[in-house]
DNA sequence: AGCGCTATGGTAACCGGTGTCAATCCCGCC
DNA sequence: GGCGGGATTGACACCGGTTACCATAGCGCT
């Protein structure tokens, strides 16, 4: 075998058995068209027979730039942490890229040193940026400062479309809430998620949209505030439902608080659908898994992600990929006409 | 500022600030022994200034040796692989290495392949193997022969302990069944994971074994089948519902299910835990939002992978890193004393 | 003073690729 | 037959670190 001993063969190794000088394997491994058809197939040949593989350190620094893109968050959920891998990755596939994730704690006050360090160490090709800590300007500017290009995903566009994949929650949000109304519900009590969560305000200006739309006064008594826990849920929906007139439906900002809200129902006696109605966002494992199945607001997690990965690798293809997405009402069981 | 106008400062930036050789800023990088302090101090002052970091694609290069470990699973929960990445984080955090994800599909042929490509093409220093995926001994023995250390996490010891972190779910299911019988049960349903787990098999034996022990005979017709969702939880739940004399509790091999059996339960009538007591696996989130909240066996998952992370990129602190974890029980209101 | 140590820092080669630029080959054309 | 020019290919430096090995200095010792 003509490979070191001790490992994987080398450029060195496939120039010297096919006879010609390393920098004509690296133009057959760059794809260089200006390449005799014989001597490209002559190397591949040889390429094969050793299984040569490109060391990436060497290209990386060689090129200037490696083939890492980083996925940096501090979401909660997990369902969609993972989609969105899902979809990053369905766009890296069968390139040389690679995912690089590195949770991040958004409490924490070294956060910003964490991720700049992170950066500064890992020197990667650039990064994406995730709900809610996607929502940080000082992060995207940092990563300028870096040099580090970066995509953020996000609920609603609050950065250039080059930067941005976003969806729109306070449509989709004023889309449900609609729903509701042309159930004919009117009383109709709204979950907010956390301060400070971009998406949380969204979903809440959708909420208005629809109530203003429907000529339906907003009404604070029905209104409560959750941090997007399954626990906050049901204290928003025990608050809710002790109100007077009581709501006939509830919308949730997320889906863990609609469970709780339904918890909070159940709790007191309440049937749901049947006295109360409730719509979650997210379409989380959780919408579908509990009883009755919850209808919610699914955005297209996987396919932002997707978009995302893309605008940042591919330069060409990005200009192709959408900015913004719709999300879509999945009807299930937990609501019933008014 | 005295850098490379296009970027980082490099080795030779920080050499010709402080007066030395490269060989001597390396020494201080690597903090060698053999160095006068003031020299350190010196280098140290001017790597401060300059905020120089080293490259780590040609530190990789020179080193023969990179610092990214891989995560390869095809796991379908997410609460689980988010957990193990964040395990495997603690255990990484202020080490220069970074954690890349693979998921893969386990049902593709081409999956081996799939894999061989990522590992040859990236290099990693090791990598994590979760299960399902981790019982596969042909992806083991692939490791191995690419030279890739690796680390399966699993259900049961089915390594050499340097290459294994485990739980032991026999045990644990053992305990959990052992512990409806002490609340009075005698009829128990089970629910199986699918066939090819590794961790299907032992939750199975676990059953076996708290029943032998009780002197409890086995009853096939109480005892069903599923591949770890929702809705094959529902599909067993029937049957097992359906069987006379009915149990008056079950254990589900994972919490997906339990919460389908949950789910059949109702559809027909019955309260839980009044009616049926029903204990689940894994503990994840959707076992504690569901109602009722369900009793299910907790598997440390965090320390799991963190100890799985240390034994991959520390041999020294790896002697001390255990090679089983014991799951605990964690009682909440779907069981009720017969 | 001469010797052999150890401590310290420099030089050069190397890790495995890529860019630059020049050399060579082959062809058509005058 | 010689020449211009495009197509191929190779030599060599370089990316930013590391190791191997050498040179020098300071020191105690005989």
């Amino acid at each position: 075998m003509a490979r070191a001993k001790d490992g994987k063969p080398t450029i060195n190794d496939v120039a010297r058995l096919a006879g010609v000088s390393k920098k004509t394997v690296s133009r057959v491994i760059n794809r260089s068209p200006l390449l005799n058809a014989q001597t490209r197939e002559k190397v591949e040949a040889v390429i094969a027979e050793l299984g040569y593989v490109p060391n990436p350190q060497a290209r990386a620094l060689a090129l200037r730039r490696n083939f890492l893109i980083g996925l940096i968050h501090d979401n909660p959920n997990a369902q969609m942490v993972l989609g969105v891998q899902e979809g990053i990755l369905s766009a890296i596939r069968d390139t040389e890229f690679a995912l690089v994730v590195r949770p991040v704690n958004r409490r924490s006050p070294d956060m910003l040193d964490d991720v700049r360090t992170f950066l500064d160490q890992q020197r990667l090709f650039g990064v994406l940026l995730l709900p809610p800590i996607s929502e940080n300007d000082a992060l995207a500017q940092l990563c300028d400062e870096l040099g580090v290009t970066y995509v953020r995903m996000g609920s609603v566009r609050l950065d250039e479309d080059v930067h941005m994949v976003a969806s729109n929650d306070r449509e989709a949000v004023a889309k449900a809430v609609g729903y509701l109304i042309g159930q004919g519900h009117r009383r109709i009590g709204f979950v907010a998620g956390p301060e400070g969560f971009r998406s949380a305000a969204e979903r809440a200006l959708g909420y208005r949209d629809a109530l203003d739309s429907a000529g339906v006064a907003i009404d604070e008594t029905i209104m409560a505030e959750g941090n997007y826990t399954f626990e906050t849920g049901i204290a928003a929906g025990e608050k809710l439902l002790a109100a007077s007139p009581r709501p006939s439906a509830i919308f949730a900002s997320n889906d863990e608080m609609a469970a709780g809200v339904l918890h909070a129902a159940r709790s007191i006696g309440m049937s749901v659908p049947e006295d109360l109605s409730i719509i979650g966002f997210d379409d989380t494992a959780i919408a579908a898994h509990i009883w009755p199945p919850l209808t919610t607001v699914r955005w297209p997690i996987q396919a932002m992600a997707k978009a995302a990965a893309i605008k940042l690798i591919d330069p060409v293809e990005a200009r192709d990929q959408p900015s913004h997405f719709l999300s879509d009402l999945i009807e299930r069981a937990s609501v019933a006409p008014l």
